[in-house]
DNA sequence: CTGTGCTCTTGAATGGCAATCAAGAGACAT
DNA sequence: ATGTCTCTTGATTGCCATTCAAGAGCACAG
């Protein structure tokens, strides 16, 4: 309930903040990019951030947790696809926010926001795959650590640089 | 050909140094672990440990390349077990180092250093595994990508936090 | 139509850090 | 004893995240 019309536009400036924080993140890395470039991108003041958000890490978090909401919106209506077809799916989305799977990884030991966000969609993923892997029949004490396996494969594949048909030989690989 | 005694010791304190900024990154991480702190422990100046190391991020890269060289002095003599066997000990071998895996894929985006190092580790180990598939009689085709979906699945499970059992029944999913 | 309070913005610190600089101390070779 | 090389250090620089203190714009109550 805004008590007065600033607050409306409240949301609107602090996803500018976000927005120019997600493309400088992707294109500097989060430690070479200060919380000055991306005020200047955004066109205010450093400061202002923090009104907006709590820290750095904070700000990284949620522009993660932004685009961990779009994947799975995405996901979500999807799925009937073959597994490999869902693989090379998942691959081909993330691609464009690679940058930040090493990143994420990397706060989540010292960050307890960016730890939970990761987290959750690891649960989120799994919890989407496994019905899906019901229904396709696959022995029920195998579900688990393969959901695992192959989110492992796809980290993997997205954290290193390698071409289309290497990718392919190794999602290949996952077919069960 | 050192040119005075000083220059033997040069390399025990240069050791030391290393030796310092392991157990620190191992124990803060790389981002939380400062040149002073490192120093301090060693004994010496923040600023000495510029007359041994050119930055921090080769400082780093050199302790990386230290653990990276005794796992394969190791890995070479060992060799004959059951694959299941060599990938778990792998896994056990690298776990005290665990959590450098995911600073050395940061770094290697923005240190050429770091990603030489990363580079050549990757290498090494597919070329020593290669011969060894090739012994178990697997198919040609099959092995380079079968290595490259081993090791991420060995950088997953290093990189996350799993019990026993889970890495247990992701390993037997490896099998061929 | 004025004062009070809320949302938002900013300039100016603060403290920590990696990296550089300039000045030396100690050991050796001549 | 002198110059040179190895090594060490205090002081400095410049960047950065974060905090602080002061305000500006707006809305609503009286």
């Amino acid at each position: 309930m805004p008590s007065n019309r600033q607050e409306v536009e409240n949301n609107v400036k602090k996803q500018e903040i976000r927005d120019s924080a997600r493309q400088m993140f992707l294109a500097f890395g989060y430690e070479k990019t200060s919380l000055a470039k991306i005020a200047k991108h955004a066109g205010v003041t450093a400061n202002t951030i923090y009104w907006y958000f709590k820290s750095k890490e904070e700000l990284f978090a949620s522009v993660v947790e932004e685009i961990i909401q779009a994947f799975l919106t995405a996901f979500k209506t999807r799925k009937s696809e073959s597994l490999r077809d869902n693989i090379l799916w998942v691959i081909s989305v993330l691609e464009v926010s690679r940058a930040f799977i090493v990143t994420i990884h990397e706060k989540s030991r010292t960050s307890q926001v960016i730890a939970d966000v990761h987290q959750s969609f690891h649960d989120s993923l799994a919890e989407i795959s496994e019905a899906y892997l019901l229904e396709k029949e696959m022995k029920p004490t195998e579900i688990k650590p393969y959901i695992t396996l192959v989110g492992f494969v796809i980290e993997g594949i997205l954290m290193h640089e390698l071409d289309e048909k290497e990718k392919n030989d190794i999602v290949s690989l996952l077919e069960v």
